[in-house]
DNA sequence: GTTGAAATTAGTACGAA
DNA sequence: TTCGTACTAATTTCAAC
C-alpha cells in the first residue's frame, strides 16, 4: 500500500505488485535468493549480505514469512545416499469423473514427489522415487492399476537429472541489482505484471552467480 | 563403524547401510524427516523432538551434512506470489552427439527448474516457470528450438500441481519409529538395500503423519 | 529504516556414565 | 556412543535515534 499512483517514478527500488500480497521490491528478491540457497542463514547474515540493517532484514523476513511468498524451509536431501536410487515419471489417463479419488490415492503414496495435472495426450504426470528399479514396476501394477481413477499409465525411467533448481525466482533486472545503477525508464527493465522483453543476454548474465546452490 | 558381523542382533537403532556413505539409523531418518519438513529448526528443538540429547543432535546433524545426506536448506518459495504463475513441461528429443551442449545451454537458462534425462520416446523433459503463457512460447521458439542439439520438442502445460513433496525419504517402518515396538525379525520390516516386501497398510500409516509439510 | 544496548539462545568442549 | 553440564560466542529482541 503506497504506491498506487505512479510505479516508474518511485526511484530505485520499484516495487511490482504480483496478485493480492504484498508488493515486493528488488531487496525482497534479493532475499528470497539467498534464502533459496542457504535456507539456515542466520538473519543477521542475510541482512549483511543483502546490505541491510538487521532490524530490517527482520521485518521483511517476517513479512515473506506471514504473506506466504515463503511457505517454509527444507533440508535438501540426497536421495541416493538415502536409499532411493531410481526416479521414474508415470503418465497416467484418469477417468474425468473420478479425479478426486485419484488424488487422495497418490496423498496415501509417499513414494510419489511430484503429480502435476496436464494438458496434452495424458491426464497427469506424477513422479516416483524408489530403492530399485523393481519397485517402479511394483507401484505401477499393484498400487496404481489397482485405482479404478485410473485408466492407463505410461512409465518412463530417469537416467539423469541434468538440472535441479527448485523454487526458482523470476529472471530479469528486478531480482539481483538493489544497487542504484538502473533508472528507472532507462534500460530494458521489465516490471513484473508488464509483459515487456528483456534481451536474453542482459537478464541472465547478472543471475548466472546467484544461482548457484551452495550450502 | 562397528555393526559388521550381526546386524539383526543389534537390537533397537538397526542401521542400514546404503552405498558407500554413513550408515543411517532410525533416529537419523527422523531427523531428516523433521529438517525436510521444517529446515530452520533449532538443533536444541530438534534434539527434544527426536528424543536425543543436544550434544548427540549436534553430532548427528554435522555428521549428515558432512557426508552430504543433507546438500542444503532452502527456502520453499510460492512461485504465484513471486509473478511465476505459469508451469509448464518440455519434451526434448536431442541430437545424441550433443548432449553437452544441451546441458550447457539449459543451465544460462533461469527459468528452467528441473531437467531430467528419460528413457521412451523422448530424450529430456524439462520443466519451467514463467510470467505467462506466452512466455513458455517465447522461450521454446526463441530460446530451446535454437539450440543445435534440440531435434524436437513438446510441451505440455501444467494446470494444477496436485502434490508437490521435494526430497521424499524412504518408506517403511525404519523410518519412524525410535521406540524399541519392533523386535527384529518378527514383523516385515525392510532392511535397506534388501528387497523385501512390506504390507503396503503397515509401511505407510504410521509414515503419513511425517509426510505434512509444515514450517 | 538505522544503530546500539540487554536478554535469550545457539554452538562448543569438556568429563562421566 | 551418548548424555549432562558449563562455558563462550552468537543471535534475536527491544529500545531510542
Amino acid at each position: 500500500m503506497g504506491d498506487s499512483s505512479s510505479p516508474d517514478a518511485s526511484g530505485d527500488r520499484r516495487p511490482g505488485r504480483i496478485g493480492i500480497g504484498l508488493a515486493l521490491d528488488s531487496v525482497h528478491f534479493k532475499i528470497l535468493d539467498i534464502l533459496r540457497a542457504q535456507g539456515r542463514i542466520s538473519v543477521a547474515a542475510l541482512a549483511q549480505r543483502v546490505g541491510i540493517s538487521r532490524a530490517n532484514a527482520y521485518t521483511r523476513f517476517e513479512a515473506l514469512r506471514a504473506d506466504g511468498v515463503i511457505s517454509g524451509f527444507s533440508a535438501r536431501i540426497d536421495h541416493a545416499r538415502v536409499g532411493l536410487e531410481i526416479c521414474a515419471l508415470i503418465f497416467v489417463t484418469v477417468r474425468q469423473e473420478l479425479w478426486q479419488q485419484f488424488r487422495n490415492a497418490l496423498a496415501r503414496m509417499p513414494e510419489v514427489e511430484y503429480c502435476a495435472v496436464t494438458t496434452g495426450q495424458h491426464d497427469a504426470m506424477i513422479q516416483i522415487r524408489v530403492p530399485d528399479v523393481a519397485a517402479v514396476h511394483r507401484l505401477v501394477t499393484d498400487q496404481l492399476s489397482t485405482i479404478p481413477a485410473v485408466r492407463a499409465t505410461e512409465t518412463v525411467i530417469i537416467l539423469d537429472e541434468a538440472l535441479r533448481r527448485p523454487y526458482v525466482l523470476p529472471s530479469g533486472p528486478d531480482f539481483t541489482e538493489t544497487t542504484p545503477a538502473t533508472p528507472p525508464g532507462s534500460t530494458g527493465a521489465s516490471q513484473f505484471g508488464m509483459t515487456r522483453f528483456i534481451r536474453a543476454a542482459e537478464g541472465r548474465a547478472e543471475l548466472r552467480s546467484s544461482t548457484v546452490e551452495d550450502d
